[in-house]
RNA sequence: GGGCGAAUAGCUCAGUCUGGUUAGAGCAACUGGUUUACACCCAGUAGGUCGGCGGUUCGAGUCCGUCUUCGCCCA
C-alpha cells in the first residue's frame, strides 16, 4: 500500500474515479426484478443553462438520495436531461442572427430552426457536463431532450388525447402578452413586481351636464387610472350599480378626451366603489376585468397597441408608432393641456413582468389554445390522503391553495406560444376557409392528430408551438418512452414508474410539480373521469417531493449575474473539492428555507474531507490493514473480552449513528445528515476514540483489537459518507483495502444497524450499553480536568499530576481507564486520595479532581508568570474600585451593569487571593 | 385583501411535532498549544430576557391566545 499524502488533494482523485465509474457503468440502471427500483427524474435544466448554486444544492441532494439507494441494494435510476426552453433559446439565436442584420422571418421557419439546432449542438447542454464535476451519478446514456423524436411524440400525443377528451379549446381572450418575445404566456410565467408609479385622477366631460347628489352642478366625471396611454381604447365608463353618487348617470354618456368620442356610462358590480373616485374607465382590449365588463355591456373592443406595445392607428395622432411608456407621458401631458387633470399622486402597484424577458406584460386580446386542467380533484386528493408527500410538509398548503384557487376562478392554461422553437401544435386548418370562419367542431374544417392529415396539401398547420412546460409536465413518463409500447420501452416504464422522489425548488410548485401530478393521473392508464385511491397510487409521478430553499447571498439578495454575487460553482469545486462543496452545501441547507450563502460557510466541507483523509492516514500509519475486504473478516479480528469502556462506547455510537442516518434518509430530514456524520466522525471517533487509541496502540495486548475496531468503524463510516462524498470515500475504500479486487464501494451494500448488530452477535461480539454510557461520565472528568489545567495555563503541560477523590465505583472506573484518561487529559499521574487537598480543584460527575501545582516543570518561570498575572489583576481591581466609587456610574448605569462590575471586582479579588496562595505554595 | 413562514449566542441555524437536568452546533471572538494523523488541527474561555404580553401546567424555548417586526406566495 502506498504512503498517503499529508493533505487531501481532490483534483486527481475526482478525475480518476469519475472516469472509472463511467467505464464500469456504475450509474447504469436496468430492469432487474430481483431488486427494488428507485428512480429520480432530474428537474430538466434549460438547454441554455449554466450551473449555478441552486443546481449544486439540488443535484447534490438528488445524487445523495440516489447513491444511498444504490448502497441499500436498490436498482437506482437517476434520469438526466434538459428542456428546449422555447423563449430563452429562440431569443438567443435571434440575437445572434441580428448581428448579421437578420430577423427570423428573413430566414423562414425551416432555415431558422436549422440555425437553432446548430446552436443547440454547439452550445447547448453545457450544464450536463458541469454536473459530472459535481460527481452526479446520472445514467447519462439515457439523457433526454424535450425535442427528441420520441419525446415530441409524447407531447403531441398528450395534446391530441386532451383535445379529444375535451380539455383543450381555442378561444379569444385576454392573455398575458410579452411585447419583447411577441408571444402569449401563461399566468405562471408572469412575475408580479411592486412598481412605483403614478395614479392620475382625470376628468371626463359629461355629454349632458347634470347635478350631483348634493345638488351642485356636475359637468365632469372624475376617473382614476395608472394607465393614461390606454385612454384611446376606452369604450365606456363603469360605476357600481349601488353607488349613489353615480347611479343617475347610468345610461348617459361622457366624452373620451382623445380621440374624442361619446362613450356610455354602465353599471357593473365588478367596480370597486372604494378605489379612487369609484369610476372606472373601461378598456376592453387591454385589461381582463375591463374585457369582462365590456362583454356584459356590449362595449366595442378597440385595441390601440401593436404586438410590440407600440401604439397603432386606432390610437390616433400623435400616438401612432410611439412606445407605450412614451405614450403614457404624452397622454398625461395632453390631459394636462386640456385642463383635465385633477391631481397626480405617487402610487405603488403590482405590475406583471415576463419571467424570461423581464418587461411588463401587456394584457392583450388574442386567440390562443387553452387547457382546462385535468384531474384537479385527484391531484388534490393524492396529496391530502398522503399518497404523495411533501417534505417539509407545509408546502402541501401552497400546492393545495393553488389547485383550489385555480378551480374557483377557472384559470385555464394558455398553451400556445407565438414562437417557432418548440413543439408545433398538431392542429391543421382546411385551406380556403377564412380562419375566422373555421368551425372548430367540424372535422372538415379542423384536423387534430399526431401524424397530421392524410392529404396534407389541403391543410395548413397551426403556426404556433406549445409552451415549454407543456412538454416538461410529461417528464416523468415521456423520458421512460411513453407512449412507445414496444416491449423494452414498456417494461422500463412499468419498472421505474411511479418514480420515488422529486427534488426541486418551491418556485416551480405550480409551474411544474402540480402539472406533472395532473399529467401522470391523466395519462398513466386508461382514460377515466374519476380515479379511486388505488389508481392514484399507480398513476402518480412520484411519491415524495423534497422542496429545497433558494440560495441567496448573505444580504438575502437573490443570486444573479447582474449583481455579481453568485460564485461560479466550478471555481468552488476547484477550490474546495467536489466532496467539500457537496458536504458544505448540504450542511447549510435548512429545510425549505432560503439559504444565505457565503464561501466561508462551506469551508467546513473541505475541512471535513481533510479530517477524514487524515484519520485514515493515521490508521494506515498505525499498522497494516490485513483481512479488511469483508465485514466478516474484520469482525473475525475482534475479541470483545479485551474491550474497555471506550471500545464498547465507540461501537455503541456506531450503531446509534448508523440508525440515526437511516432514519434521516427515510424521513427526508436532509439537514440532519451532515450533523449526524460530523458528530460521530469528528467529535466521537477522532476527538475521543482515536485519541484514546493512541495509548492502547502502544500496548501489544490491545493493539490488534483497537486496529480492528478502527477498521470496522472506518469501513462503516465510508459507507455512511459515500452518498454525500463519493470521491474521497471511494479513494479511501481502496487505499485501506476494503475492496475485493477492483470492486467499487457502491458494490458493498450498507448494513442497517439491525444487520450490523446481528453480525456482531453471530461473532459473539457483545456491545455493553452500560459500559458505553460510563464514557459520558469519564468525558466529564476529562474536560473538567483539562479546564483546570487551562485555567492555570498548563494546557500543554503533560507532566502534571492529578489527584481524585470519589466513590469506590468511580475510583474503579477511573483506575480501569487510567491510561486513556491520562492520554486525553495530558497528565503524568492520576492518584486516588481519601482526604481533601489544599489545591485547585473541580467537581466532576465522577468525583473531585485536584491539580498538583508543585510538579510544574519550571517553578521560577511559573512564579514569574503568576507575578505578571497578579500585576494585571491589581490594575483591574483598581479600575473596578474607582468605577464603583463614582456615584454617577452607580446611579445612572443599568443595574445589571453595576452588578456585573461588582461581581467582576469580587472575582478579581478572589483570583488574587488564589494566586497569592499558589505563589506561597511554590515557595 | 387572502394565505404560508420566520423571530433562539456577534452571524447562520438546530432543538418545538411528542412540555421535564445547567438551551446546543458551525463560523466569528478571546486564551493557550506543534503531543504517534490533521493549523483545512487540538484544548479551553466567553457570549442567551429563546421577539413582547397573557393563558394552560407542578413545570413552557416547546402547547394555546394575542400583539409586534421581517420574508415569501396568491389576488
Amino acid at each position: 500500500m502506498a504512503n498517503i499524502s499529508k493533505a487531501y488533494d481532490p483534483k486527481a482523485v475526482e478525475t480518476k474515479w469519475y472516469e472509472a465509474w463511467e467505464k464500469q457503468g456504475a450509474f447504469k440502471a436496468r430492469q432487474n426484478d430481483s431488486k427494488k427500483p428507485f428512480c429520480i427524474m432530474i428537474p430538466p435544466p434549460n438547454v441554455t443553462g449554466m450551473l449555478h448554486m441552486g443546481h449544486i444544492l439540488n443535484n447534490t441532494l438528488q445524487d445523495m438520495l440516489i447513491r444511498r439507494a444504490r448502497l441499500e441494494g436498490k436498482e437506482a435510476l437517476w434520469q438526466p436531461g434538459m428542456d428546449h426552453a422555447g423563449i430563452a433559446t429562440q431569443t438567443k439565436v435571434e440575437t445572434e442572427i441580428r448581428k448579421d442584420g437578420l430577423h427570423r422571418r428573413d430566414l423562414g421557419r425551416e432555415k431558422f430552426l436549422e440555425e437553432v439546432w446548430q446552436w443547440k449542438e454547439k452550445h447547448g447542454g453545457i450544464i450536463l457536463k458541469q454536473l459530472h464535476k459535481l460527481g452526479a451519478s446520472c445514467d447519462w446514456d439515457r439523457t433526454a431532450f424535450t425535442l427528441d423524436d420520441g419525446y415530441q411524440r409524447a407531447v403531441l400525443t398528450a395534446f391530441v388525447k386532451l383535445y379529444h377528451r375535451g380539455y383543450i379549446y381555442r378561444g379569444l381572450r385576454i392573455s398575458n402578452w410579452c411585447p419583447a418575445s411577441l408571444t402569449a404566456l401563461s399566468n405562471e410565467e408572469v412575475i408580479m413586481k411592486p412598481q412605483k408609479s403614478k395614479l392620475w385622477k382625470m376628468r371626463y366631460e359629461l355629454a349632458e351636464p347634470t347635478t350631483a347628489i348634493d345638488g351642485s352642478p356636475m359637468t365632469h366625471l372624475e376617473i382614476s387610472s395608472t394607465r393614461p396611454e390606454t385612454i384611446m381604447g376606452d369604450t365606456g365608463v363603469a360605476v357600481h350599480p349601488e353607488d349613489d353618487r353615480y347611479k343617475h348617470l347610468v345610461g348617459k354618456f361622457v366624452y373620451r378626451p382623445f380621440p374624442k368620442a361619446k362613450i356610455p356610462v354602465v353599471a357593473d358590480a365588478a367596480v370597486d366603489k372604494e378605489f379612487g373616485t369609484g369610476c372606472l374607465k373601461v378598456t376592453p382590449a387591454h385589461d381582463q376585468v375591463d374585457f369582462e365588463i365590456g362583454q356584459r355591456h356590449n362595449l366595442p373592443v378597440v385595441d390601440v397597441f401593436n404586438p410590440d406595445a407600440t401604439l397603432n392607428e386606432h390610437a390616433g395622432e400623435p400616438f401612432v408608432g410611439m412606445g407605450r411608456f412614451e405614450a403614457r407621458k404624452v397622454a398625461a401631458q395632453m390631459l394636462e393641456d386640456q385642463g383635465l387633470i385633477v391631481e397626480v399622486e405617487d402610487y405603488e402597484n403590482n405590475v406583471g413582468f415576463s419571467e424570461r424577458a423581464d418587461v411588463p406584460i401587456e394584457p392583450r386580446l388574442t386567440e390562443q389554445w387553452w387547457l382546462r386542467y385535468p384531474k384537479v380533484e385527484e391531484a388534490k386528493r393524492a396529496v391530502q390522503s398522503g399518497i404523495i408527500n411533501f417534505h417539509p410538509k407545509r408546502w402541501e398548503n401552497v400546492y393545495l391553495h393553488w389547485l383550489n384557487h385555480g378551480q374557483e376562478n377557472q384559470i385555464d392554461w394558455c398553451l400556445s406560444r407565438q414562437l417557432w422553437w418548440g413543439h408545433r401544435i398538431p392542429v391543421w386548418y382546411k385551406k380556403g376557409i377564412e380562419r375566422s370562419q373555421i368551425d372548430l367542431e367540424n372535422p372538415d374544417h379542423l384536423h387534430v392528430s399526431v401524424k397530421g392529415p392524410e392529404d396534407p396539401e389541403n391543410w395548413e398547420q397551426d403556426e404556433d408551438v406549445l409552451d415549454t412546460w407543456a412538454s416538461s409536465w410529461l417528464w416523468p413518463f415521456a423520458t421512460l418512452s411513453w407512449p412507445d409500447e414496444s416491449e423494452s420501452a414498456g417494461k422500463d416504464l412499468s419498472y421505474f414508474y411511479p418514480t420515488n422522489v422529486l427534488v426541486t425548488g418551491f418556485d416551480i410548485i405550480f409551474l411544474w410539480v402540480a402539472r406533472m401530478i395532473m399529467a401522470g393521473l391523466e395519462f398513466m392508464g386508461e382514460a377515466k373521469e374519476t380515479l379511486a385511491d388505488e389508481e392514484l397510487k399507480e398513476r402518480i409521478p412520484f411519491r415524495d417531493i423534497y422542496i429545497t430553499g433558494l440560495i441567496r447571498d448573505n444580504q438575502r439578495r437573490k443570486m444573479s449575474k447582474s449583481l455579481g454575487n453568485s460564485p461560479d460553482p466550478l471555481d468552488l469545486i476547484e477550490k474546495y473539492g467536489a466532496d467539500g462543496v457537496r458536504f458544505g452545501i448540504v450542511n447549510i441547507a435548512p429545510s425549505g428555507q432560503d439559504i444565505l450563502f457565503t464561501e466561508q460557510r462551506i469551508e467546513i466541507g473541505r475541512n471535513f474531507c481533510n479530517k477524514l483523509w487524515n484519520a485514515c492516514r493515521f490508521r494506515h500509519m498505525s499498522g497494516p490493514s490485513f483481512e479488511n475486504d469483508s465485514l466478516e473478516a474484520i469482525l473475525g479480528r475482534i475479541d470483545c473480552t479485551l474491550f474497555d469502556h471506550y471500545d464498547h462506547w465507540i461501537l455503541h455510537r456506531l450503531l446509534e449513528s448508523n440508525q440515526q442516518l437511516e432514519d434521516a434518509f427515510a424521513s427526508f430530514e436532509c439537514h440532519q445528515i451532515t450533523h449526524i456524520l460530523y458528530d460521530f466522525f469528528w467529535r466521537d471517533f477522532c476527538d475521543k476514540y482515536v485519541e484514546v487509541s493512541k495509548s492502547k496502540l502502544k500496548q501489544e495486548g490491545s493493539k490488534q483489537n483497537v486496529l480492528a475496531i478502527q477498521d470496522l468503524v472506518i469501513r462503516q463510516l465510508l459507507l455512511m459518507l459515500e452518498p454525500l462524498m463519493p470521491f474521497i470515500t471511494e479513494e479511501l475504500w481502496h487505499l485501506l483495502g476494503y475492496s475485493k479486487d477492483t470492486a467499487l464501494l457502491q458494490d458493498t451494500p450498507i448494513d442497517t444497524s439491525a444487520q450490523l448488530k446481528g453480525s456482531f452477535t453471530a461473532r459473539s461480539i457483545r456491545v455493553d450499553e452500560d459500559a458505553a454510557s460510563e464514557v459520558n461520565r469519564l468525558e466529564d472528568f476529562v474536560s473538567k480536568s483539562r479546564a483546570l489545567k487551562a485555567e492555570f495555563n498548563l494546557g500543554s503541560n503533560r507532566d502534571v499530576s492529578l489527584f481524585f477523590k470519589g466513590s469506590d465505583h468511580d475510583a474503579a472506573l477511573i483506575t480501569n481507564n487510567q491510561n486513556s484518561l491520562k492520554k486525553q487529559i495530558g497528565a503524568q499521574s492520576l492518584t486516588f486520595i481519601l482526604e481533601d487537598k489544599d489545591l485547585p480543584a473541580s467537581v466532576t460527575e465522577i468525583g473531585t479532581v485536584y491539580l498538583d501545582l508543585t510538579t510544574s516543570v519550571d517553578t521560577e518561570a511559573e512564579k514569574d508568570r503568576l507575578q505578571k498575572e497578579l500585576q494585571k489583576l491589581a490594575k483591574a481591581i483598581a479600575a473596578g474600585e474607582s468605577k464603583l466609587k463614582n456615584e454617577k456610574f452607580v446611579n445612572n448605569a443599568p443595574q445589571a451593569i453595576v452588578e456585573g462590575a461588582k461581581a467582576q471586582l469580587q472575582e478579581s479579588i478572589h483570583k488574587k487571593e488564589e494566586l497569592k496562595n499558589l505563589l506561597a505554595r511554590l515557595g
